[in-house]
DNA sequence: TTGCTCCTCACGTCACGTGAGGTGGC
DNA sequence: TTGCTCCTCACGTCACGTGAGGTGGC
């Protein structure tokens, strides 16, 4: 036996808008159990209560809805569970990546900014074997544990050593748009033969500026700004990818201070 | 001595893409250092980098454009670090809510929601004294603040004893839309004159469907949904505003699981 | 009958992203 | 000259909010 209520009474017992449901119902994320075929008034089940509170909970952590519906969608409980539990991750990660962003803007506010080191140099050509994809910005930090995940995954179990530090280079439309060719690498000695499912290439020797990035990531368009500015300064850039090499990388310690970045800015 | 550089080449440098340039460009919230008069091409100051990383960084914590126009044209430093320090607080309290939410789902996924025991009662007129104002949604908690700091600090002043507990009336509107009118009130004795700057009110007789709500505000939809539908399944609701009484409020303790509030739901 | 609730367009908002179509600079 | 960078519209996106103008239900 269901009881209907009209959508203002809904929206009470819910808390979304009139005209949020409107939308869900416009997109078919939460129809109303009855629409009145004269009228066109909306009817709701009370048993729709939860399913719409579980939507509201999932808009406050900002879930788009099309995510959403995937939820509400999953047929059985387990698989909703999943696909919950596996955002409440990745919104627990973002809030420590705000939390980052805040403590990164309080050392912006507090100090002075120490002026950076900068170096030419001319990096001669470097054989490596490698993972090359196309690559969203905001997805970069995961894809690049992926894919030196894969790559030291492959040279172990191909019996070869690094011949250097690992590194990666960045397209230019990686930074203009919010994606571009990325390259993780590992330099291999001149003879080493193919590894399985890696990519062999020789990145061409090229002179660059180069800065030593001390600490944690998100401070990244500290080095990037400075960097930039002091090439445009002195003689101005060459095209190519920049690339950056992991000296002290997220696998060789925990604490992100004691992390170690060269960023090398192509000139000509 | 300035440097200029190129769109593209400030894009690197500072992370924004060349699309959020232009944009900025057009609001006005980061304009070029020049413009060439004839092809339109935009060049950067290498000096406006710091500006433009301040505006990244502050996007990426949502902070919106005009927010940042605010910080970014804030005169002296000191201004500026205020406007900052105080955006940074409110994310923080935000991190926390959000967690808080988190948390939420977690037990609404873990476990079956306890039945909720609904009171039929009459509530007899009662002499108040308020505080009425339009309130938007999302900004309730701290006008709740706000609201009954200021009775509790008249009547003291006053030297009035409230006579019952502290409750609030809630129009249809601030949950049907996202704003609506709120009048916080705490109940005084009949011969109670006015007290300065609070007004007097009377509120009428009327009979609610009551629930206990235990514990933290961000699941007081569980208990707006399953009262709602206990109404719904009980006679119907009656028009008119929904109380809510804090036996345990905010003030009274510093644990929200020791929170207790009921919800009066009007019925005829 | 009055006042309230509900309805459907149509358009606005926010911060850009996505092409289309074209030009300048090395 | 080729390829790249840059330009300007114009429109799209996301999740609704904001009226306008009108009708149904008690």
């Amino acid at each position: 036996m269901s009881t209907y209520v009209t959508i203002g009474e809904f929206s009470r017992m819910t808390s979304l808008s009139v005209k949020a449901l409107h939308h869900y119902h416009d997109i078919g994320l939460l129809e109303p159990a009855e629409v009145d075929a004269f009228t066109g008034y909306r009817r709701y089940d009370v048993e729709q209560v939860t399913t719409a509170q579980l939507i509201g909970r999932l808009r406050t952590l900002q879930m788009p809805l099309p995510e959403i519906r995937t939820v509400i969608d999953a047929g059985d409980l387990d698989r909703r569970d999943t696909v919950l539990r596996e955002h409440l991750g990745r919104m627990e990660s973002e809030l420590d990546r705000t939390r980052e962003v805040v403590a990164s803007l309080r050392r912006l506010l507090g100090g002075a900014p120490s002026p950076l080191p900068v170096e030419f140099r001319l990096a001669p050509a470097t054989e490596v074997v490698a993972v090359r994809d196309q690559v969203a910005t905001e997805s970069i930090m995961e894809w690049c544990d992926g894919a030196f995940g894969a790559i030291h995954r492959e040279l172990a179990a191909a019996g070869v050593d690094p011949a250097g530090d690992a590194g990666a280079t960045y397209a230019e439309e990686f930074f203009t748009g919010d994606r571009g060719e990325v390259v993780a690498f590992v330099p291999v000695a001149d003879e080493t033969q193919a590894v399985g499912g890696l990519v062999r290439m020789r990145l061409p020797a090229q002179r660059f500026a180069v800065a030593l990035h001390v600490g944690s990531f998100v401070d990244f368009d500290q080095t990037y700004g400075a960097l930039g500015s002091f090439v445009a300064e002195h003689g101005g850039s060459a095209p190519g990818p920049i690339r950056e090499r992991y000296l002290v990388g997220p696998d060789g310690t925990d604490d992100p201070a004691e992390l170690r970045t060269e960023v090398c800015w192509p000139v000509p």
